[in-house]
DNA sequence: GATGAATGAGCCTTCATTCAT
DNA sequence: TATGAATGAAGGCTCATTCAT
């Protein structure tokens, strides 16, 4: 029984990955995907109250991977001195951004899904999660670092919004377009020089 | 009703926008564009041929317009001298900028369309068309202008790619959001400066 | 096309009333009902939102039917003056009897619908709607003619309902049970005397 | 726990009883009641061999505990000379009125089920028998008091089975309302009064 | 006795599209 | 041009029941 136990299941997220892989949340039938794991409709509704079910169980576990991952490496950085994170922070968003290309990687199809095959689900914006935590601690670094960008209103909560959507669409496009992994790490390490200049330039005093 | 009558065109394709606009296009039933618009089957597939081929009427105006105002924006800018360039550039592209996005204002409703609602269309990322455009061109300049970036291999057109992504994102993040023109026009403005840094930063030298 | 239309909705409205009447409401399917229909399940759907709006369709027309010549005939009555209400009651409910036995001998397959297949839909008690009728002329007619039945709590509401309840189950027994019109009209007809004695009992002064 | 545990066929006849109640036979799901029982499906195939074998596990007792407390007074009433027959039959009847309504009580949810919940089982008219056994021993009673009521044709079978079930839809409109005990037993007084009424009636010679 | 995964026919309903008029 | 009835495949999902363990 264990043993089949698994293998349906298996064969359930296997062939539902493919099928949502290949043709996207809402084209993906739950009929194609039970053909194709060799099981019924009913042994399907067994394991998942429904097709979104099905979406998020294979989903779920690396979105609040990533999530946790993204968040314990602001909230870790956050706990420093100012004085120190001043120092390394940008040198610190270099290794962070070499273990989240590693955690994408490892868990490559889940994410081709959440980036390309989410529509019509709940991840349909993930991205939009990530890019609130980084605006929440953002705000935070500029405050506790003493800067003036915030106060003078040269950045707003909205700039931070539209910079940080920019660099995680930038950081995401290394999945869509099925980039090595070896490849996205020299990308977003260029990404990251280039934003890093942003960053230095708007935090800085204007001079225009 | 006489004057309604007088146009079966348009009244598919302002109910079109709005049932699209609503509930995006998959979710979209033909039906239910030609009930709202009082029309029947039959009137709509003697304009078009199918559900997509009104999406495509809808959309593709504004995004061959916009295409073209920026291929040209482009090619202006390109045939300059290269030390006028050098020298322009980053005040051409915010100029550029504002045009652009009075254009995107001026089709707000397709620009939604096209951000929002386009997934399980061919404009599913009418975006990428864009940034190709932006790639070549600046590829175009950086050989023009002598800047070793590229034969350095310091800069590869796919890391072009990737930024000029993460540009349009932005960009339309705008859009996504529903701002008015001028909070547009203001971000874009700060995304602007943000972009001309790091932009500065990777033409220029490494100096890590 | 008309010649065509009342086939097409007359051949769903024939095989429906045939399955309904066989099967029950529940255990019909639609699929059968246009299978044997010889059309198809969007043919359906032109012409009724579900299952329960045909069923509806079916029976609406002769519920209301029924209960117009009802209560037409209790309002009548009614407005006549008390000592000759007093006076032909009971001629007066047998006339009623025979309009409203051939009334539903007119229908014959409607009545059989509500009273043993419509389990399931909102005319599963379609009874009730009568009887609530009859209790609420019944207790006009008994204040009107000053008899003190009620006043002396001889007589409730609930008691004239449960009578009246008792009355018309055994009215639509006849059609439970595929009596002719001649039988149930004699049937009905004694089943008058019958409680027209009942009647003469209760309204009376109690001799227990 | 461990109580629970001891009872497995009291959960699953609790549970379906419950069940039943809340939504009819056939809109009840066995997956349903074996989840609130806390079973398995399994676990009720042991027990039972279907849906309906469970729903006559619950009924069936109370039926022929009804059928036999009706039956053996009927008998008990008919093995009686025939003028004393003719002298108590209607206190009789009041009598035996009372611990048939009292049986009811004693057993309400299940005569709830039959009544309300039944449809799509082989006792969605339970009544039937009753009124069979009634109007049997009604026939004896006519013929054995030398009552000339069948011979001449003013009494037939049918007429006596329509008022036969009249009564019984009478008796169990309490069960339908959820009435009191004591009300149903003053309800049923009342009709008792209004039927011996109409008994009398018709057994007695015309008189129109 | 009991498990519970699996069956698979069946349910109602929606859809883009066609075509005779 | 326009009608709109009809198509019929496909959709997601539920169900009583079976059976290997």
């Amino acid at each position: 029984m264990e043993k089949n136990d698994l293998n349906t299941l298996r064969k359930i997220m296997n062939e539902g990955k493919k099928e949502f892989l290949k043709k996207g949340f809402k084209d993906t039938s739950l009929r194609n995907i039970v053909k194709q794991a060799g099981v019924t409709t009913g042994a399907f509704y067994g394991y998942y109250s429904d097709k979104e079910a099905l979406f998020e169980a294979l989903v779920t576990p690396v979105v609040s991977g990533l999530r946790k991952l993204f968040i314990s490496a602001q909230k870790d950085f956050n706990e420093l001195p100012a004085d120190i994170k001043q120092k390394i922070v940008y040198n610190y968003t270099s290794d962070e951004s070499k273990r989240f290309i590693a955690y994408i990687y490892d868990h490559f199809d889940e994410f081709k899904l959440l980036i390309t095959c989410s529509d019509g689900t709940d991840f349909s914006d993930f991205v939009h999660d990530l890019v609130e935590v980084e605006v929440e601690y953002t705000l935070k670094f500029i405050e506790s670092t003493g800067n003036d960008a915030l106060v003078s209103g040269r950045i707003t909560p909205e700039l931070l919004h539209i910079i940080s959507s920019a660099y995680f669409s930038a950081v995401f496009e290394t999945v869509k377009h099925d980039m090595t992994k070896e490849a996205a790490e020299r990308y977003v390490e260029s990404l990251n020089q280039f934003f890093t200049a942003g960053w230095k330039r708007i935090l800085e005093k204007d001079e225009d």
